[in-house]
DNA sequence: GCGACAGTAGACAGATCTGTCCATTGCGTC
DNA sequence: GACGCAATGGACAGATCTGTCTACTGTCGC
């Protein structure tokens, strides 16, 4: 066995990936996702036991995908100011890519139950940005760190919505505006 | 006929306000709405005609509460600046009411397909927002109304999910500061 | 009393969704 | 060539959802 790294998987993620994503989660069936993966549907659930395993899988490669691409983002940066707006800049450049329709987090929470799988990952998710953008802001000398992180997060999603809502990606520029606003008012005073 | 102001149609609503906001517009089915109700389906659909038009029927109740709670709030306050801070004064109020599960628009808009009737209330909406933002920072003195405008409706936004993501409705105080840096600022340069 | 009418209760059709099951097929390993 | 195993294709069960339709009931103006 060298790993055969069963395509199936793969491949069923790739189309949930697309299609929840695109669609929702709920307005996309089983029968969607297996026939623009190729795939049995005996094949989805020996994989994954059910839908909403599915859609958890999802959820996670979407917050692994953005943590690394945040975290590249931050490491690029010269000096601690930039590393925290470097966040922003990571946000602007997902902004730009077409077929972007705004966070996926928020958008799978909408249609899942309290408690349930969506929830737990996207809190995940939420604890791991409002975590770095605090760690962040301590290195750049912030007096209140927290409260620092507060107000980013508060631009950071309300960036996320308005491109979903609003279908208008410019609005990049008027984030990262306001998040220089924020930060060199906390650094300054 | 002195109005007998069919009972079975204010029902239904409050009903379908009720539900669709605590748990989805996708997740509740007619026959939970007429239940609630207590109103046969047929009355139901001799009164709306579908679902959909009855979501329609329930974000549009929604818009206008909030154009009158936000309107009041603006004409309580005294001086331009206080105008434009009071939309997120009455946003503040409406994090503190129990059950408060953030916008309803940014919900039904995650469960609905692009173009239908919930997109375009929920765009009705936003218009109005950003419009009455605009026209207060014009009022205010600001150089680029459409730029403060602008910033203040990522932080609206951003509240908003905040509150639903987190379920904690603490951030409203670090939204008003955030708002009142972001006026002082703009009308300073 | 009576007709008009709004509303009720619920069966029903038709679509769609998740999840199960089974017989079959293709492929790599020995 | 034979075996094991993952994957296939599709029928099927069971639930649920929207929307229709019929027969019945209570009420109000005349």
């Amino acid at each position: 066995m060298v790993t055969t790294r069963s395509p199936a998987r793969d491949r069923l993620l790739a189309a949930a990936n697309e299609l929840f994503y695109a669609e929702g989660v709920h307005a996309v069936g089983i029968d969607r996702v297996i026939e623009r993966a190729g795939v049995a549907k005996a094949s989805l659930y020996n994989t994954f036991g059910s839908k909403d395993a599915l859609v958890g899988e999802y959820l996670r490669g979407r917050q692994q995908a953005n943590r690394e691409r945040i975290t590249a983002a931050v490491e690029a940066a010269d000096g601690p100011r930039a590393r925290l707006l470097a966040v922003f800049d990571a946000q602007a450049a997902l902004f730009a890519r077409p077929g972007y329709r705004g966070c996926p987090f928020v958008a799978a929470s909408a249609e899942a139950e309290p408690g349930g799988t969506v929830q737990k990952v996207s809190d995940e998710y939420r604890a791991w940005v409002r975590a770095l953008l605090t760690e962040l802001a301590r290195d750049a000398g912030a007096p209140d760190p927290d409260a620092l992180a507060r107000q980013l997060y508060l631009l950071y999603d309300g960036a996320a919505i308005a491109v979903r809502m609003d279908r208008d990606p410019s609005v990049a520029d008027p984030v990262r505006e306001t998040a220089a606003l924020i930060v060199d008012a906390a650094l300054r005073g």
